[in-house]
DNA sequence: TTCTGGCACTCCCCCATCCAGAGTGCTAAT
DNA sequence: ATTAGCACTCTGGATGGGGGAGTGCCAGAA
């Protein structure tokens, strides 16, 4: 059995030593360094040996012949599976991302504020998909008239966040319709699923069309109108700090930047990718490649879910270059979408 | 006299040929080359002979010894002004953002559409300062209760832009009490300007005070809570296509193309710059160093201003770099600004 | 058996050099 | 006034050598 030979404590003990280098100074690392660094007290010869395993295993590989070598995507992920000490966060960075999210007024304004800090402390790129229409809860509902049969619906959601939509009505409504349309609205239907208001209004429909109630029936056209393009959002994706981005050598050039810039932007593939986290709660990473996506092979993204009611309704997290500090990345994330969860809960209790 | 005799028609006429020679091939254009495309039968000699006059008179310049020469800002500038023969935009161009201006629902949407189009057309970036505040009539405002004291404060700006913002009122207002508010302010102040609105309220606060009349003070105290920071807008400025600017080689590095991300994303700077545009009517035109910000050196802003009610609210325009077709550029904003100024008056007067 | 020193080897990167190409300014002839 | 000719300058790409960093392997030490 060759293998507990091969990745041995002290083989795993220079992985991590050497993928922790590599994302430091961003250069291949050689066996003399190592030999220095690891605390070990082995001889570089020794050093090249174990490399030399390690790179049979595929977990390093050297660009070129006489350079050292650096981690692979597989030493990356043995490197954050097992061998990383996460560090925690410094309490004055906690305050300052507390306070921060807890003075946002509204989820807009905390979900921005949220891609702001990743990218502001991290100095890479933030990424916040907004919560999923699914989960949004009708709270309140109001009609407006304006001039011309067009008629300004406000829709206030159960985090207290607020929607406007002008409407074409099919006939002029008096006030008092438009008032009892939205009275019978909010008591019946205030707390509920915005989705399942629309199915429980189109049955409604068909079940009272043979009754005739008139009234009931335009409140419910109306509703319907107001509703029907919520739940396809313009912009579920919010992307902060991209040119930190050019910042980092393996990034900074032109035919790297591009892309990557052009598929954060992207918004339905980075949706698509990002809602692949919502499954599993927790921290997630995508090393290089395991995205999927050619353009961020140079990067990795890590990212956590925040919740509503203990319901994972959004992922937030950032995207930079492979070589990043995990062990500050990770925490920061982790407690970024717990905050946001925690301030989205509050928004949904308001003082009474 | 010297000057007339250095510039002359055929040195002008060579001038506008290299600079349009410049503008489509980004090389410095050498006599050889000015020799054949001129039309005009002279050798490259007698060519370089007036090259070196437009060179004395700070025209056209060469970065070196041996390569041609490339225009100045000034050779831009009398390019511009005297030599330009603009092109008229593609009728399938027109068609297209005319239908696209039209078909936003709302001047934000419009904004933005603006801004996309234009870079989108030009493969450059599209900037869009939204519509000054002070220019901001009111239409409608509506008050809705919340819980817990806060109050929902619904406006409604002549252009039927819709704005929403959560205040926390003072002491508990019955919905009557709110209803009468809101009657008195759209009864009274409908159509005024925003800042005047605030500026009417402060003066009937005072002078009412001593009549006691609490249900006025009331309403105005409400509505200047509501509006106090309408006029500190916290996005004035849209940027679209960015990205583009990196397509062209004199900004496709990171030393050029970062700090003039940057400063396109430094909103104060970028409203300031284009701000000083709103003063004159027309297309206006940065060339280069001209804007005064380092970061724009290699580029320039080609911008018109669209108006309300002939009263101009904003600009619009295009930046790119100094090379840039300005013969198609300049219709195209121009065009794009008069549109935009037509749509949002369209708005104003809603169907009857 | 495990580790180490030594050595030959490989490869990158930097630098200097060279050369062709493009364009210029100047001068003398048309 | 225009042009042909010529010497000159500068760039950019190709070439090649040398230093440096690191490797693999082997033979000998612990």
């Amino acid at each position: 059995m060759p293998i507990p030979n091969l990745l041995n404590e002290r083989s795993l003990h220079l992985l991590k030593v050497l993928v922790e280098r590599y994302i430091n100074e961003g250069q291949p690392v050689g066996s003399r360094c190592l030999s220095r660094e690891a605390g070990l007290n082995l001889s570089p010869a020794t050093i090249r040996n174990i490399m030399a395993d390690l790179e049979d295993l595929g977990l390093i590989t050297a660009p070129h012949t006489s350079a050292g070598r650096m981690p692979t995507v597989s030493g990356y992920r043995l490197f954050i599976d097992s061998l990383l000490t996460v560090k925690p966060l410094q309490e004055n960075v906690i305050r300052q991302i507390q306070t921060d999210l807890y003075e946002q007024q509204s989820p807009g304004d905390l979900l921005e504020a949220a891609s702001r800090l990743l990218s502001e402390v991290t100095h890479m790129a933030g990424v916040v998909t907004l919560p999923k229409q699914e989960s949004n809860a009708l709270d309140h509902i109001e009609f407006l008239p304006l001039t011309g049969n067009r008629l300004l619906v406000i829709l206030i959601s159960g985090q207290q966040e607020i929607h406007n939509k002008v409407i074409q009505t099919p006939r002029d409504f008096t006030p008092s319709e438009l008032q009892s349309a939205a009275n019978y609205l909010n008591s019946r239907y205030s707390g509920k699923n915005i989705s399942n208001v629309r199915e429980a209004l189109a049955r409604e429909i068909k079940e009272t069309r043979e009754r005739l109630n008139q009234a009931l029936i335009d409140a419910a056209t109306l509703t319907e109108l107001a509703l029907e393009d919520q739940n396809k959002r313009r912009n579920p994706l919010l992307v902060t700090g991209e040119i930190n981005l050019m910042d980092f050598s393996e990034l900074a050039n032109m035919e790297q930047f591009r892309p990557l810039f052009e598929t954060l932007h992207q918004k339905e593939e980075m949706v698509g990718l990002l809602d692949r986290c919502i499954e599993s709660p927790g921290v997630q990473i995508f090393i290089g490649e395991e995205s999927g996506h050619r353009a961020l092979d140079h990067c990795s993204l890590v990212t956590s879910t925040y919740a509503i009611n203990d319901q994972p309704v959004g992922v937030l997290g950032v995207i930079g270059p492979t070589r990043m500090k995990y062990e500050r990345v990770i925490p920061l994330v982790d407690l970024t979408a717990k905050l946001v969860g925690a301030v989205l809960n509050h928004h949904s209790q308001p003082p009474t």
